[in-house]
DNA sequence: CTGCACATTTACCGATCGGTACACCCGAAC
DNA sequence: GTTCGGGTGTACCGATCGGTAAATGTGCAG
């Protein structure tokens, strides 16, 4: 099976995985949407584990780039482009096939701090901290540090509350809680 | 079996879930577990689901009762009852069985908006709100409902950060946010 | 066409899933 | 002591779980 084939795979059943949780689908029913039978996709991955792995490396890649196009896309300046993360996540909020976010749900299902699904989990939010600093730190921020793991938390309760609630409002909310929090740190 | 074997089963079901996640224990587990046998429990309760949405509503119940307590006895005015939501958070964190919200973490492995488990959970953060927005209204807030909302998103981003990174500084992040943000909101 | 290598399908493994049928136990009524 | 009824453990149901072995294609070198 080609390396393209692998490819396909792990994005069809990270569509999987997203739409119906982790725990929820087995692999035959995996193997039934993606198209691929369970022994091919058994050459590729030794356990349903190591696809779960696979899954989340490409999302946090996809997550990402798409995040930080979107924020270049929008604003010019740090400053404009940190305000500018919460218009980005207002769009993904807005997209039918939003189910709030992949690493949540992951670390909500595998919970033990040492589980790698839960490390794997972390390293991403940890990696959004290290752009949202950097654009903290380019803007001039009195303290990057602090301002990035409050606009974060912000981020990760609007999605919370975008799943739970109403997508609109919990976008908005989140954009003018970080307008103020900006405004303190002296943008 | 009497209506206390009943709330015994329910409390320690609740334990069981927290723990493990809801897919991931099974009823056959749930009995060991619990000490009660799967014949009795099937006596209680008609499917796996309903045994789940009783514990969501003693959980509701619980953590509600427990934050309003909380709150009263470390604060005195609306004012710094708001902010001392964020010293409870801090506390519930420390706990060393802390593992997330179990609301977010049945939200996450249900999330067909339609799914009597997902509605039990928006209807929890749907009442938490109301409580901010009554501290919040009777503090003089500006807007009492913008506030609230800026508030609990903290609050959720602090919990899902608390999971995933590190539980002190989650909690102080987000306290510190939201003194900027009341502030802002002339409180 | 034959023979070989590889990919895919199919059938299966023991364990566990949510849920149920039933034999059993034990105290109360007589 | 006998009978009865409600709560109990146990054994079981078909389906599905994660994972595997072997049969069945399929394409290509000779």
């Amino acid at each position: 099976m080609s390396a393209s084939k692998r490819d396909e795979l792990v994005q069809n059943a990270l569509k999987a995985f997203y739409r119906s949780g982790f725990h929820a689908i087995g692999m035959d029913g995996l193997a039934k949407e993606t198209g691929v039978s369970k022994t091919a996709m058994y050459k590729h991955f030794r356990t349903k584990e190591d696809l779960i792995l696979a899954t989340l490396r490409l999302r946090d890649e996809q997550f990402r780039n798409w995040l930080v196009r979107r924020v270049e896309a929008l604003a010019e300046t740090p400053r404009d482009r940190l305000l500018s993360i919460f218009d980005a996540l207002a769009e993904w909020f807005r997209e039918p096939e939003f189910r709030s976010c992949m690493f949540i749900k992951a670390s909500s299902e595998y919970q033990d701090r040492n589980h790698p699904i839960h490390v794997a989990s972390a390293e991403h939010k940890r990696l959004l901290l290290v752009y949202f600093e950097g654009l903290a730190r380019a803007a001039g921020a009195a303290s990057p540090e602090a301002l990035a793991r409050q606009l974060l938390t912000l981020k990760e309760g609007a999605i919370v509350l975008a799943h739970l609630h109403d997508p609109e409002t919990a976008a908005a909310d989140a954009r003018s809680a970080a307008h103020i929090l900006m405004k303190n740190a002296g943008l």
